[in-house]
DNA sequence: CCCTGATTCGC
DNA sequence: GCGAATCAGG
């Protein structure tokens, strides 16, 4: 692969908004993220605006499971971030529910549903969760990331939801 | 061990 | 100019 006119404005743009570099690799495809460090000091732009420190995508709050709520019901569900460490981090999700009118209402609290780091395919490793995230249709597609517990491909949380059935998938903790 | 960016240097 | 190898750091 050669560095087009494209690719390069493409970096500058992935670079300016605080990818890591072997992020934007994995993005660009073909290169190495050693390739686009070097081409970023060739280019001179090293020094990023902001600090950032990477970890950017962190801030973006993934919701995983909450996506079954529909028909008829209403429900709501309010989540805040309780630890923001990448090893433990986690939202405490609490919500109210009526999502079927025939059933009680209860809130469920301390649902703990991790933050993916959200890796590209090829920055999965041994130690990565391979638990998939958003349409795989989408260029946003990825995978959770996270450390994986004590083995398995998923991590801790996720290797619940996988081999639990769909009904269970709540009180998790 | 996982990852990060920085630097060097043969190609 | 390019990027693998290496380094220093979190």
């Amino acid at each position: 692969m050669n560095w087009t006119d494209e690719r390069v404005e493409q970096l500058k743009k992935l670079w300016a908004d605080g990818l890591s570099a072997s992020q934007i690799a994995a993005q660009l495809g073909g290169v190495s993220r050693n390739a686009v460090i070097g081409k970023v000091h060739r280019l001179k732009l090293s020094g990023r605006g902001k600090t950032t420190s990477t970890q950017t995508r962190s801030k973006k709050v993934n919701t995983g499971v909450s996506g079954s709520q529909r028909s008829g019901g209403s429900a709501h569900m309010t989540s805040r971030v309780v630890n923001r460490s990448v090893g433990a981090t986690a939202l405490q999700t609490e919500y109210s529910t009526d999502l079927v009118p025939h059933t009680i209402t209860k809130t469920v609290t301390d649902v703990v549903v991790p933050i993916s780091r959200r890796l590209e395919l090829v920055q999965l490793s041994e130690r990565t969760c391979k638990w998939p995230v958003g349409d795989p249709l989408q260029p946003d597609f990825n995978f959770c990331g996270n450390d994986v517990g004590e083995s398995g491909p998923y991590c801790t949380y996720h290797s619940r939801l996988a081999y639990q059935p769909a009904s269970d998938r709540r009180r998790i903790r």
